[in-house]
DNA sequence: GCCGTGGGTTGAACGTGTTCAACCGACGGC
DNA sequence: GCCGTCGGTTGAACACGTTCAACCCACGGC
C-alpha cells in the first residue's frame, strides 16, 4: 500500500485528509494562499496529516515521532508545528478518522429494527473498527480519555468528537421498533455513550484473543439494557429513573471554566 | 513545612516514605543489607521515594523531573531510576498514599449503619483526600487510568490498589444495617469500586469552585444506588440481577496474556 | 523600484524520560 | 593478600516533544 522509503519514513500514503473536521490555526477551508505556488500553502498541511495519520497507523502513537511525521511529510519539524499545535491534536484528527470509520460500518447494523439488535451492531462495529489498533490502544487511550483536552469524556467544551458519537447512538434509540418513551429516548443516547465507554475502556485492557472476552462483554452488556428498557415503564421505579435522569442532568451542564474564549458556538 | 533550597529542588521533607505497599525490585522490607555504611544502602530508595512524593504533591506530575527527584534526593539520575524503573511506577506510589489518606478519612463515614451514609461518606472522602490535587488530576490519572501497566482499573494483574480500593467499599456493603442479599454483597463493592471510577473520571474534568458539581454527583449517585438495591428483591426482576451478576463475571476474570512471568501469588 | 508586512518555513536549541557502559567498594573464597 | 562477584552508583548519551529566533518570499503601498 504504502511505498517503503529509506527507513520506513518516507511514505505518503493517502492523499485526500480523510475527514473534515480538520480545523488547526489557519482555517484550511479558506482559500485564501491556498493556490500560492506550486500546491505549497495550505496544502502542506494536508501532506502532515496524512503522514502522520499513516504513521499512527502503521507504528502507532508511541512510536510515532513529530520528526518522523515531519520527514515523511517533506517539510521541517518545525513547519509540522506550525499546522498542528501538539502531536495530541494530531491524535485527535486520527480519532476523528476512526469514528467515520464507525459509524459507515455502524449503518449496517442500523438496517435492523429491534433496539438490542441495533445496539449489539453498533457496539460490535465500533470493536471492529479500532481492532487494528488494539496493540497500540493503550497509548492512545492515554492521551483520550483525559479531559484536559477536547476528546475527553466530560468537559464542557463541546467536542464535536463526542457529539457525533453520541448522535450515533441517538441513531440506535430513535430507529427502534419497540415503544422507548420520550423523556428516556433523550436520555438513552448519553447513557448508551457512556457504557461504549466503559467497553471500550475494557477493550483496551482486553488481551483475550481478538479480543473476544469483550465481545462477549458487548452481548451481555447490550441485552441487559435493552431488557432494562421496559423498567421504566413500571410505576413503582419511576423514582429510580428519575434519579437516573438527575443523574444525568447533572453531569450534562457544561462545565464553567476560565479558558472559555474559543468560540464556542459558532463553527 | 519543607525546607527550601536554591532553587526549590533540595527539600527532603517526609521521613518514613509514608505507606509500605513500596515493593520495587529491590525489597525494602528485608533488611539484609539496609544497615550498611552511615545509612546508605536500602534507604536510598526510601529517599528517592519521598523526594518524589514531596515533588508531586508541590508540583504535580508535569512539573516533576526525575533529574528533580533525583536531586532532591541527593543521588544521581540514573541511581533513581535503577530503584524505580520508571516515572510512572513513582506516581503509582503516590496513588498508594492516597488511597491510605482515602481509607484513614473513610473510617469516620463507617461508623454508620445505613448503606447510603455509608457510600456517600466514602466517596467524599474521596474526592477531600484527593482535592488538593485537583489542578494536576489530569496529567496524573493520563498514567493512572490506562492498562498499559499495573496500575489500571481493568487488566488481569492483580493490582494491590485495586484490591485495596474495592476492599474498602466491601466495608461498605458488609457493614450495612439493611438487608442486603449474600450474592449482591459479593458483586457490589466491584460494582460500587466502578461506579467510583467513573465519579474519579468526572471530578477530573469538573471545573466548579471546590469541585461542587463533583458533590453533588456523589449525593445524587449514593441515593440512586441506595435506592437500586431493594429491587434486586422484586422476583420479576430477577433475570435483570442474573444478567448484572453475569456481566461482572464477565468482567472479572484475570486477563490472559503472554507476559505472565512476573509472581503472580508468592510475594 | 523600494520597503515592509506577514504567512510560510527552517533548523538549532531546550528540557525531558530513559538507557547504558563504566565504576566503586565491600564481601567471600582461596 | 588477592581476585572475582555483585549490589550500588554515576554521568554521559540518546531520542523525543516542543519552542524560538531567524529566514524566505510574494504581495501591496508609495
Amino acid at each position: 500500500m504504502t511505498v517503503r522509503g529509506t527507513d520506513g519514513h518516507d511514505a505518503v500514503s493517502g492523499s485526500g485528509t480523510v475527514g473534515s473536521a480538520a480545523a488547526g490555526r489557519c482555517a484550511a477551508d479558506d482559500p485564501v494562499t491556498a493556490q500560492g505556488g506550486t500546491g505549497g500553502g495550505g496544502a502542506t498541511r494536508a501532506l502532515i496529516l496524512d503522514a502522520a495519520l499513516a504513521s499512527f497507523r502503521e507504528r502507532g502513537y508511541d512510536r510515532t515521532t513529530m520528526r518522523g511525521i515531519a520527514q515523511s511529510a517533506h517539510v521541517s519539524l518545525g513547519n509540522a508545528y506550525y499546522y498542528f499545535d501538539s502531536k495530541e491534536v494530531l491524535v485527535q484528527e486520527f480519532y476523528a478518522t476512526i469514528q467515520d470509520g464507525h459509524r459507515r460500518r455502524a449503518a449496517e447494523a442500523l438496517q435492523h429494527s429491534v433496539f438490542a439488535d441495533r445496539l449489539r451492531g453498533v457496539l460490535h462495529a465500533g470493536i471492529d473498527e479500532m481492532a487494528p489498533y488494539h496493540a497500540f490502544a493503550g497509548s492512545f487511550l492515554k492521551t483520550a480519555i483525559l479531559p484536559s483536552s477536547p476528546a475527553s469524556p466530560f468537559s464542557g467544551e463541546s467536542t464535536a468528537a463526542r457529539e457525533a458519537a453520541i448522535g450515533l447512538f441517538r441513531e440506535v434509540v430513535e430507529g427502534s421498533a419497540g415503544g422507548i418513551s420520550e423523556a428516556l429516548a433523550r436520555d438513552l443516547p448519553e447513557l448508551l455513550w457512556l457504557a461504549y465507554l466503559g467497553i471500550t475502556l475494557f477493550w483496551v485492557g482486553d488481551r483475550s484473543p481478538d479480543q473476544i472476552r469483550t465481545r462477549r462483554l458487548v452481548d451481555t452488556t447490550s441485552r441487559l439494557i435493552s431488557r432494562l428498557l421496559p423498567l421504566s415503564r413500571i410505576p413503582g421505579l419511576r423514582s429510580v429513573t428519575a434519579d437516573i435522569h438527575a443523574l444525568l442532568v447533572e453531569m450534562r451542564q457544561p462545565m464553567p471554566q476560565a479558558t472559555q474564549a474559543r468560540g464556542s458556538r459558532t463553527r
